[in-house]
RNA sequence: GCUCAUGUAGCUCAGUCGGUAGAGCACACCCUUGGUAAGGGUGAGGUCAUCGGUUCAAAUCCGAUCGUGAGCACCA
């Protein structure tokens, strides 16, 4: 049979020859856009667009702005670079170099770090090669074939990985120009379709991503079709670093984190600190409404208690040095576990008091690597909104559902629409009885199917006490961080023998949910700072209104204006200094402050005030009753 | 913790081959009383992160420490 039949993602079909490739098919169906053509799956296999097709298939071809394209063609830079970098330092062995969420990477072990004037070097060996319009060559060899091709090179690292490929597998090499790397595939036709390229920054990686290994020097870089694309993305990422909380906390001086002080330790301005009690009486109200009680508890305890919560045994190093007093040691929380199970058991429960649900705003201190110290994201001392919830087996589904629904509905309270949801189950080293754990694990999954929540699994990630859901924020640079969190825990309850009495007037071992909606009130403020990128909603912001008046002899009307302001729950500042309005009005607007009142004669005859809205300039007089209204009316509103 | 980079006034930054510091903004005072994104003048403010070394001389060169940034590792 001569002919095959194609099957396109539409289902429509089209007959070719035997042997036809994916470019001759693009070229076919394409008129002339062909070229923009980057890879394509056939029958559900990623492949070169050389490869022939000799039997029917389906086909999917995919251009660079899809999400297969980019990873194919950001790995085939990563290729290139690897070949710039082995053209430029032969004596550096390659490791491994993946497309990544925005461009690639590789690994080489190199004796002395890539400095950066090598990096300019390196980008402008590529291009250079680029040029040279290299074809990425597919070969398939034997691994023992491949294994004497890499010794031969002296590419340590691709023997160690190919000592752990099965001895008949058929290894894949890929060629352009005189480099040569071990790889599955696929590739983009040739160097020349790599037409923008910039290497992004350097830093050391451990081989296999195993600290006790060596480390490596990692490359970073992104590559593009277009200059154009690679213009816009590094715009888009100068863009996206003004929205940094870091940044912001400072221009709108919400905190600061002072050397003097202490890495991680956070200071909270007035400004931070007024949106932070506000944050605070939401959630505070929020969670009477749901049936939570208020505890307070103690930063520190005796080392007794944490032994026998086990934290010193497998949380030391995450812990601050005890104090001693009165030959007896104590430590300061990094958790608050502890304690609330302190207050179930200082009396009897019966399962009519359950479920019991413990919340608290509680500041915890945990000793965290310097380097993961990440302005408000990773600190050392921070506010969990904890709460643990105690309940039988029966309440398990109904606690768990309404917890996920709480959780969610907190944060859409805060403006986030946008957030990942991952459902993590037991890992290898594990603690408690399977069979709790499947229940467990059950009730996850089931009211996050119920809420038709879409959510990531991932498989063996829980703690080793207990499986749980975490829901993570991205920042403006598109890393994630947690911050909700909903954790079982089935080691704590059995350490402290926790218990309640049945029905059965039997004690019974509860189950124990650890959860925290917002995770820290550090790491949610400084999510929240880079998700408005400072322009909270008005029922957040620590000044909602700036009375500006025209000069000084309207002070006194000024001062009228925000008394009422405030009378009306409505947080106003008066601008008296001796400035001009536009001065006072930049100021406003760079403080992102949403309204601003500008008074002068013309208001106070009228008894009106001026309105200025942020960012969308001059909205005419008003009586200021009209104004009140209106602005109640969208602090109400929230979001 | 690891790799690299980095640390100058409250903030943002300049400071060439080593010769003990500058700007703008902010701040204080004075003039100006001004109508929708910066009015003018004067002034105060820095042991150049810290400690040590090289040198006749160090913000500048070297080392250590601390902090910060990016990434890695970590993340109950």
């Amino acid at each position: 049979m001569k002919e095959i039949n194609i099957t396109f993602p539409d289902n429509s079909q089209k007959k070719y020859e035997k042997g036809v490739t994916p470019l001759q098919i693009a070229e076919d169906i394409s008129h002339g856009l062909a070229k923009q053509i980057v890879t394509a799956r056939v029958n559900g296999k990623m492949v070169d667009l050389y490869t022939p097709i000799n039997e029917d298939a389906k086909i999917v071809l995919y251009k660079f702005e899809t999400k297969e394209g980019k990873e194919v063609y950001w790995h085939s830079t990563a290729h290139l670079m690897a070949q710039a970098v082995k053209e430029l330092f032969p004596d550096v062995k390659v490791t491994i170099g993946p497309a990544i969420e925005s461009g690639f990477y590789y690994d080489f072990d190199k004796e002395v770090p890539f400095t950066d004037s090598d990096l300019e070097k390196i980008e402008n060996k590529m291009k250079e090669l680029t040029k040279q319009n290299l074809e990425y060559k597919r070969e398939e060899l034997s691994k023992q074939e491949a294994e004497q091709r890499f010794r031969k090179m002296g590419e340590d690292y691709k023997i160690e990985i190919l000592e752990e490929i099965p001895d008949d597998q058929t290894i894949s090499v890929y060629t352009q120009g005189n480099f040569s790397d071990l790889c599955r595939g696929p590739h983009i036709l040739n160097t020349g379709k790599i037409n923008a390229i910039k290497i992004l920054k350097t830093s050391g990686a451990y081989w296999r991503g195993d600290s006790n290994n060596k480390m490596l020097q990692r490359i970073y870089g992104i590559s593009f079709p277009s200059k154009k694309e690679l213009k816009k993305y590094l715009h888009n990422l100068e863009e996206a670093k003004k929205r940094d909380h870091r940044k912001l906390g400072k221009e709108l001086d919400l905190y600061s984190i002072q050397d003097e002080i202490g890495a991680g330790l956070v200071l909270w301005h007035p400004n931070g600190a007024m949106m932070r009690s506000i944050i605070e009486d939401f959630w505070k109200k929020r969670h009477f409404q749901e049936n939570y009680q208020l505890v307070n508890t103690p930063h520190i305890g005796k080392a007794e208690l944490w032994k026998t919560s086990g934290h010193l045994g497998f949380y030391q190093d995450s812990m601050y040095a005890p104090l001693e007093v009165d030959e007896q040691k104590y430590y300061i929380k990094p958790m608050n576990c502890p304690f609330h199970i302190a207050i179930y058991q200082n009396e009897k429960r019966s399962y009519r008091e359950l479920p019991i649900k413990y919340a608290e705003m509680g500041t915890v201190y945990r000793y965290e690597t310097s380097g993961a110290l990440h302005g408000l994201m990773r600190v050392r001392g921070f506010t969990q909104d904890d709460a643990h919830i105690i309940c039988t087996p029966e309440q398990l589904d109904e606690e768990v559902e309404n917890t996920i629904q709480f959780s969610i509905e907190m944060l859409q309270a805060f403006g986030f629409e946008n957030f990942e949801i991952f459902l993590s189950t037991r890992p290898e080293k594990a603690v408690g009885f399977p069979k709790k754990w499947d229940k467990a694990q059950l009730s996850l999954k089931k009211a996050l199917d119920k809420l038709k929540i879409e959510y990531e699994m991932d498989e063996g990630g829980g703690a080793f006490y207990g499986p749980k859901i975490d829901i993570k924020i991205k920042d403006a640079l598109n890393r994630s961080w947690q911050c909700s969190t909903i954790q079982f825990d089935f080691n704590l309850p059995e350490r402290f023998g926790m218990e309640y009495i049945g029905a059965d007037n039997k004690p019974h071992q509860p189950y124990m949910v650890h959860r925290a909606l917002l995770g820290s009130m550090e790491r949610f403020f400084g999510t929240l700072i880079e998700y408005h990128a400072g322009n909270f909603p008005l029922w957040l912001c620590p000044i909602q209104v700036k009375v500006i008046p025209i000069s000084e002899n309207f002070d006194d009307y000024a001062h009228q204006i925000a008394n009422q302001l405030k009378q009306n729950d409505i947080r106003a500042e008066v601008d008296h200094k001796s400035e001009k309005v536009g001065y006072k009005i930049r100021e406003a607007e760079t403080q992102k402050i949403p309204y601003m009142l500008i008074v002068g004669e013309k208001e106070e005859t009228t008894q009106t005030v001026s309105v200025r809205k942020h960012t969308k300039g001059d909205k005419g007089a008003t009586k200021l009753t009209k104004f009140i209204t209106e602005l109640k009316k969208e602090i109400e509103k929230k979001v």
